[in-house]
RNA sequence: GUGGCUGUAGCUCAAUGGCAGAGCACCUGACUGUGGAUCAGGAUGUUGUGGGUUCAAGUCCCAUCAGCCACCCCA
């Protein structure tokens, strides 16, 4: 038996009812930390062309880690790793006709060909959200307002999580300051990014090895080390002010750490983590100032970010965050008495629905005791029994299955009965 | 792509190289119009898969697959 069980692709997730409720629960919270702020749901597709990433997403994206085969024709097609050159070129093919700012959201599943560890699968579901066709750090505020609210909407505090926040034209300016070259910056960026996931000694052998000088690398150091940075950064002084104003600035945090992995990035760049510094990053995003052009558009500039399923829910299970979800939809069980009256059942279930209640029917008879708990294993709340008895009188008997009290009541009655029952807690 | 740990009943896990087991869950009955308790009984496995060593393998060896974890990388 259990060996002839097709395996599921590596690294996909069966999504059984209570696991299907968090992702729901999940996407009911994007939609509203989304559209309280005025943002609009779209979609792309799932498949696109490879060239789409080829161009900025950054190599490794493209090269090892994205889900790339032919088709029929002989073309390659990507399963989407990411939205944002998707968006790019959704405002590309329409830059006449859009309206701007344009400010937009989308929940969806992502592929990204890696292996399978904790926070982290094949396939998984993102929220992105974007503005497109701003370029003011009160706009880059404006989606850190947003991360924070869908954090508040979840229960999580800011000694919870916190949005990090640093600007890519900040730290250029700086690195300029200690004369390290524009050919080093990329390094320099990987070397900063690796600053906390490595230990202090393996961090200046590495920084030696990229061709850092020591006077470069203690330099470096001390910007690393200032925590007040931001204010020689007009953008991020603003950035906070304005978020300040949203009422997000609790959530926030200047980290002069924060560089995030993508080469589209040109501005202010954010990403949230859990306080413990146990997981991921929950969330990553920033400001791309070039990508519509890149994709054959206009310069428009963008800010946005994405948060993955899976590490928010790691978050909100550490912190007890995850409420108790029902998975089932029908309060009422209508039992059947016997075969003599499955119709009769059929009909009742009919009749209850009219009423306005989902309710499910025993599809055949059975031992009454058996369908009792078939209601109760399912989370129904009250069974409906039609025998001989009841349809003698033109009755119903209803038990509550929480406190095991059953009553008899008049089939025209059955609607106000229910409805005290049902909307009484 | 690299490394570590783990695969035994639906679930959680046992079994000094010597007859594959327990608890929970499930099914039946005690209870022919009533679920969670109790009691009695019952079913359940090619021990992930394929090889090898051995008189004998769940156990040792090799390979492979899967899951988890770390590295890599991060949307």
């Amino acid at each position: 038996m259990a060996n002839k069980i097709i395996s599921p692709v590596k690294g996909t997730r069966d999504f059984y009812p209570e696991n299907m409720a968090v992702r729901t629960w999940l996407y009911g919270h994007m939609r509203a930390a989304s559209e309280t702020f005025g943002y609009q749901e779209y979609d792309g597709p799932f498949l696109e062309p490879i060239a789409l990433y080829a161009a900025k997403s950054g190599e490794e994206l493209v090269k090892e880690q994205a889900f790339v085969f032919p088709d029929r024709g002989g073309d390659l097609i990507t399963l989407r790793p990411e939205l944002t050159p998707t968006l790019a070129r959704m405002v590309a093919q329409r830059q006449g006709q859009l309206y701007f700012p344009l400010r937009w959201w989308s929940f969806g599943p992502f592929w990204r060909y890696e292996r399978p560890q904790k926070g982290r699968a094949r396939e998984f579901f993102q929220w992105n959200i974007d503005m497109i066709g701003v370029n003011s750090p009160e706009a880059d505020a404006e989606l850190a307002a947003v991360g924070a609210e869908f954090f508040r909407r979840v229960g999580l505090s800011p000694d919870e999580v916190q949005i990090l926040v640093n600007n890519r034209r900040l730290m250029d300016a700086q690195l300029d300051a200690l004369e390290i070259p524009a050919a080093q910056r990329k390094a320099v960026f990987r070397l900063i990014d690796r600053r906390e996931k490595m230990s202090p000694s393996a961090w200046e052998a590495y920084a030696e090895e990229i061709g850092l000088s020591s006077a470069q690398l203690q330099g470096l150091k001390d910007l690393l080390g200032n925590a007040n940075l931001w204010e020689q950064s007009e953008e991020l002084v603003r950035f906070f002010e304005a978020a300040e104003a949203l009422g997000a600035r609790e959530y926030l945090r200047y980290a002069p750490e924060i560089i995030r992995g993508l080469d589209y990035y040109t501005g202010t760049v954010f990403e949230a983590r859990d306080r413990g510094g146990e997981f991921r990053a929950i969330l990553g995003g920033g400001r791309y100032d070039n990508l519509v052009a890149d994709v054959g558009g206009k310069p428009l500039p963008g800010v946005g970010f994405a948060m993955g399923d899976m590490v928010i829910t790691l978050v909100l299970q550490k912190y007890g965050r995850l409420p108790e979800l029902n998975t089932q939809p029908a309060g009422i069980l209508v039992t059947v008495f016997d075969a003599d009256h499955l119709l009769e059942a059929y009909r009742l279930a009919a009749e209850v629905r009219r009423l306005g209640y989902p309710t499910a029917v025993y599809p055949e008879p059975a031992k009454l005791g058996k369908q009792f708990k078939y209601a109760d294993r399912i989370g129904a709340r009250i069974a409906l029994i039609v025998g001989p008895d009841e349809l003698a009188q033109n009755a119903v008997a209803i038990k509550d299955l929480r406190t095991r009290e059953q009553t008899t009541v008049a089939r025209e009655q059955l609607g106000e009965i229910l409805r005290m029952r049902l909307e009484s807690s």
